[in-house]
RNA sequence: GGAGGGUUGCCCGAGCGGCCAAAGGGAGCAGACUGUAAAUCUGCCGGCGAUGCCUUCGGUGGUUCGAAUCCACCACCCUCCA
């Protein structure tokens, strides 16, 4: 199982990747940042806005978290990228002792579609929160994120739906390679890596062209981009399938903004190391639990005389020490303590996870495991959430 | 005792002759959410053998082709005057 590891370190500072073993396509592996050791695979919460909405920073680290994700284009808009350097970058600003990634606002560039226009020389965002109009370069996005201080960077890209012609897909790939290029020419902060990010859609030989250019950019780690963005969720794996066992065996592997638990597991058998998602917290705060028996929608009515914990195989402090109707309870009185103890063990959800994962990796038994545990949410998903 | 206002579906509340099984909100029931403009959004929400039928707008009776809507009386609630 155990294949010759492959070693990356960042000459100037603190950053290193080794894959240290493999079971199949998965990769077990280990990320040293300046802040941080992180295992892989890990699973990154978003903090978007310098905040894992809903948990405090101490609450975050005990779910196993030692990574997190900041936004580039929110922070730059409010507070400024100024104001957090002046407080010793977004780490210190929030009181985050461990690691930080920040995005760059690439996804902005898909969600905020309808309020952007885009060039070959960046993004103009008429700002959500006041109209007013930002230009997001290349190097503004760098240098934003240089004052925001974080352990890794991502590139700007042009993020794409996900179902746009290939035309498109193409355009937005070559425009990723232009920025991509730029945002290596800019000086980073300290310590700071940077990542590249791949585009291309579902279309493989866009995917592997692109690929090709990214890695040869010398960046510290690879991501791929334009995934969950409309396009249907078997078309990714089977992309995933193709693409990630062709990635860079020494940089650490990044899928951007995936997923559910059963994506998660799918990319980890692809060689993914690396993800972010805003599910566990947006669907925590709607209401909607993960577990190893699949979703639970918490309001439901079956749930209001119910004892039990959201799972009785969760060692989270919500699940040892709340019922499903006291959480019920506090969901249908609208108090905000509900979305925060669901938060909290979505995350720890994720981060055990990972945790299985990595084990089983290093057990040779990854595939036997993942086979059980995604039939055994499926069989769960069936019984909890009947889809409509 | 006198004058006026009111009673609408589980709750609040629009409607003031036909387009009304009745706006809107809440509650209730279910669903969605994938590098966060999201503690958000969507659907259902009188009954039924259902491109239609039945029972609803305090009660009873009346006017009218047709009434939640107009009239009479009754019941209850509220305000002001004495």
């Amino acid at each position: 199982m155990n294949q010759s590891t492959a070693r990356y370190r960042l000459p100037t500072s603190g950053f290193c990747f080794e894959a240290l073993s493999r079971s199949g396509e998965a990769r077990r592996g280990r990320l040293t940042t300046p802040r941080a050791v992180v295992e892989t695979p890990t699973f990154m919460p978003v903090g978007t806005q310098a905040t894992v909405k809903g948990l405090s920073p101490s609450e975050v680290a005990d779910t196993g978290a030692r990574l997190i994700l900041a936004n580039t284009y929110h922070l730059w808009l409010r507070p400024t990228a100024e104001r957090i350097a002046a407080r010793g970058g977004v780490q210190d600003f929030m009181g985050w002792n461990h690691a930080m990634l920040t995005d760059s606002g690439g996804y902005q560039v898909f969600s905020l579609s309808d309020l952007r226009s885009i060039d070959d020389a960046g993004v103009r965002f008429r700002s959500h929160l006041d109209g007013r109009y930002m230009h997001l370069s290349p190097e503004e996005a760098m240098r934003v994120q240089r004052l925001l201080g974080s352990d890794i960077a991502m590139v700007l890209d042009h993020c794409p739906n996900g179902s746009a012609p290939r035309k498109e897909l193409e355009e937005a790939m070559h425009r990723s390679s232009l920025w991509a290029k730029r945002c290596l020419a800019t000086e980073p902060a300290e310590g700071q890596a940077r990542f590249g990010i791949v585009q291309g859609g579902t279309h493989i030989d866009l995917r592997m062209q692109h690929l090709e250019t990214i890695s040869s950019m010398n960046f510290d780690g690879i991501a791929l981009g334009g995934f969950s963005v409309g396009e249907p969720v078997e078309a990714m794996h089977a992309a995933l399938a193709e693409v990630a066992p062709k990635m860079p065996q020494d940089r650490p592997r990044y899928l951007m903004g995936v997923g559910t638990p059963y994506d998660l597991i799918r990319a980890i058998s692809s060689g993914i190391d690396l993800f972010d998602c805003v599910l566990p917290t947006r669907n925590a705060r709607n209401g909607q639990a993960f577990t190893l028996d699949g979703r639970v929608n918490i309001r439901q009515a079956r749930h209001q005389d119910d004892g039990a914990p959201l799972s009785k195989d969760c060692s989270c402090p919500t699940c040892t020490h709340y019922s499903r109707a006291y959480l019920r309870h506090l969901f249908k009185a609208g108090e905000m303590l509900g979305a925060r103890l669901l938060s909290h063990h979505n995350l720890w959800f994720y981060g055990a996870l990972m945790q299985r994962a990595r084990e089983a990796i290093e057990q040779g038994t990854f595939a036997d495991w993942s086979k059980a545990t995604l039939e055994r949410m499926r069989a769960g998903d069936e019984i909890n959430t009947p889809s409509a």
